[in-house]
DNA sequence: CTGTTAGCGCCTTCAT
DNA sequence: ATGAAGGCGCTAACAG
């Protein structure tokens, strides 16, 4: 590998030299900077990391940190999404992104035990998920190692947080029901208490359902799986058999519900309207296929990849807590026609995946 | 941080004793080595990773790189499955994992473009997927670091290999078709050749056929989708409409499959049995519950990682191509009784995730 | 067996 | 505007 040394004396100037014009340092002629910089393109050199990270102390890595059974074994590839666009933004500017899956035992043990974290081995720390426990974070923090939160928020902390709108995107999916299906006995499905988005979600069905002085019917069930679903819309329909719209927290319980009311003779949409969130790949693909809230996952991670370029740029903030808007994908398991037939193209990039922000 | 030299101050010697001690190097003797690594454990010492990088030439990263329309996009996470079995393992001896999405840009730029494989800042690097072109996999070995391949193999190469047992699987299912459900009218649902895995699978097939004195019947479409599923099934019953049975390369394929037999009006298994392959979290939920063939996604990984362990601790290696056993998943879209119901509990991890190598 | 010394490749004062 | 020299934290030769 070429080193500094070589290129300097390739052209015949000092390291010091080199080192001023390729970092854009002032203190260099523009002819010589110019000549530099070309030589370095032509000759493709590439400061050392190691070197480089041992005298700035900055690595210009970034940890990414999930939940172990939440990598990759998830319905719907959430997380390595935030992954990607964390990757891709990160990596244009020379950035390279770290995976740290944790383990139960990890999370109790804390960051303190953890090599990457404990080796200087990155700048910041993308922490993603609502299962990473706030001691956790916090203990992190502490370690003079910038944190950020992705999916996640911590309330009373200045920690910067990346998430979608979900109180908005649950607001306008029960809005849709009221006001263009006209229902007025909607149920929500969702897990138990605790998780950020989770939490969003149920207060914006909430807010909608008030603001149109409708009471709210809420169930809570263990997990939000599909397994799930299906038992909530029992539990729901035991409790309020005249229910005739759904609103389920997650794609899954959603299509829960959904295989749960065939086996229960229901129609749907006309017996049972329902909708879900998250507009996993399989939602477009369910039977009827699934009204839906479409969370920018791939945006998130890239949100939060400039969050932290604007951080190592010495771009001071106080506080950052970031909210991607999101989007309500009307199918047919509301009750709408279904226009233009989906493109049932499951194994390629979707169309949406561009980044228009 | 707490430096080496503080360490060695901390305890009244040297540091290049400290850094015998903590390198399991000889010349310190038992009783200094135990007092030094009780006091690094003690006050949570970590070498600094730039420093030691600078002087061994070594990072302890690897690099996993993924074509970028194949890291989440996909129905199902396979190579964040992958990825999450290769930082598992490395974790353990603690090494890191950083991701490489690449696009086609970067594709066609080939290695040298890359700040991360340029830089020095990983000690080899792990390239999943058929997607990458040979040439890149060349020039990337070529650069002195270490290539392995998962899910993908290069003729006439002796770059180590890790990948299923595509060919097997794809017998299995078949043979499970032939000798326990009596079918000789099996048609395999492919994509276009190229793809090493695809090709396995439908080798495997072929294989199947040919031993049981069957007539291959193979149709190739573009893409391995649910929409060119269920154009490949039609191909298939226009050319031999006395088929009975259906061995898709993939579960997205099946799952299409099905669908356009519903269409059509023929009942899956009594009319038309279908196979897949894969056994994305979907399969054991679409209608009737999909017979597929497992592949071990995350020991595939794992895999990756120990034969990336051995090599860095010198275990010479002449040659590695490493196949992972899969395994057939019998539900009931081949014809068989789904004895017990499945748990549906998708969104948890799979219960068959540990590695029992 | 242990300590001293030098240097990995780069950036950054300090001189010039 | 440029060059010389020192040092980031660690390991690996060389002495003792």
């Amino acid at each position: 590998m070429l080193r500094l040394r070589e290129l300097a004396d390739h052209l015949g100037v000092s390291t010091a030299t080199v080192s001023r014009a390729l970092n854009d340092k002032p203190g260099v002629s523009a002819e010589t900077r110019r000549k530099v910089v070309a030589a370095a393109q032509e000759m493709s050199y590439r400061p050392n990391a190691a070197a480089r990270a041992l005298i700035t102390a900055t690595t210009r890595t970034v940890v990414f940190a999930v939940h172990r059974h939440h990598f990759p074994l998830s319905v719907d590839p959430f997380y390595p999404g935030i992954m990607r666009g964390l990757e891709e933004t990160l990596a244009a500017e020379h950035y390279g992104v770290l995976l740290l899956t944790l383990s139960d035992e990890d999370l109790r043990a804390g960051p303190g035990t953890l090599p990457v974290l404990q080796e200087g081995r990155a700048d910041a720390l993308v922490a993603a998920g609502p299962d990473i426990p706030p001691q956790f974070i916090l203990a992190a923090a502490g370690r003079s190692m910038p944190v950020i939160l992705v999916d996640n928020a911590l309330r009373e902390t200045a920690i910067p947080t990346v998430t979608a709108d979900d109180p908005g995107g649950c607001r306008d999916a029960t809005r849709h029901l009221i006001d263009i299906h006209g229902h007025r006995s909607i149920a929500l499905l969702r897990g138990t208490p605790g998780w950020v988005s989770s939490d969003g979600r149920a207060d914006g069905y909430c807010d909608a359902m008030k603001a149109a002085e409708l009471e709210p019917r809420v169930v809570s069930v263990e997990d939000t799986t599909i397994a799930t679903g299906a038992v909530a819309l029992i539990e729901v329909l035991e409790a309020w058999p005249d229910t005739t719209a759904i609103v389920a927290v997650n794609d899954a319980m959603a299509i829960g519900a959904i295989r749960q009311a065939a086996k229960l003779s229901r129609r749907v949409p006309e017996d049972l309207a329902v909708v879900g969130f998250d507009d996993i790949s399989w939602a477009a693909l369910s039977d009827p296929p699934l009204t839906t809230v479409r969370v920018p996952i791939v945006q998130i991670g890239r949100r939060a990849g400039r969050v932290l370029l604007d951080h190592f740029e010495d771009v001071i903030t106080v506080s950052s807590r970031t909210t991607l808007a999101t989007e309500l994908i009307v199918r047919s398991s509301c009750g709408c026609d279904e226009s233009p037939a989906p493109v049932m193209n499951s194994s390629g990039p979707r169309r949406h995946e561009t980044d228009h922000e």
